[in-house]
DNA sequence: GGTTTGACCATAA
DNA sequence: CTTATGGCCAAAC
């Protein structure tokens, strides 16, 4: 099962990455850092980045990862910044202060150990 | 195996 | 407040 960088292999880390994302409820978000930083590398908030950009599953709620700032990222003419934002008010996020989005909305996965109490 | 890229982040001025 | 810069990481070429 190891994962060989072929063509048409999916990279282990962009699956964890979509794993998490996969993770995150409806009405909240992660920041591209967290993500990296709760996968174990805090710097990798690019390499998250770039695994959404890879996203092509409908599975993996893309539009539920912002940055640091609480702000949508994509300012890509290509991609749909705009989309991204529909689909976060739909579900109830309030983008209008961006502190606030990160404050009210930021969503952390539960611990991976709840044993031992 | 070096180079390039990127939907990032923190810091400095 | 905005702009600039360095860093860091993973993947594609």
């Amino acid at each position: 099962m190891a994962a060989h960088r072929g063509k048409y292999a999916t990279p282990s880390f962009y699956r964890r990455v979509w794993a998490m994302v996969r993770k995150i409820p409806r009405g909240k978000v992660m920041t591209y850092g967290q993500i990296a930083g709760l996968l174990g590398s805090p710097r990798a908030a690019r390499a998250v980045g770039y695994a959404m950009f890879n996203t092509q599953s409908p599975d993996v709620p893309w539009h539920r990862v912002i940055n640091a700032k609480g702000e949508i990222s994509i300012g890509g003419h290509l991609l749909r910044p705009d989309e991204q934002r529909a689909r976060l008010l739909a579900e109830g996020v309030d983008l209008a202060d961006p502190r606030q989005v990160i404050a009210r909305y930021r969503y952390w996965p539960p611990r991976p150990r709840p044993t031992k109490r």
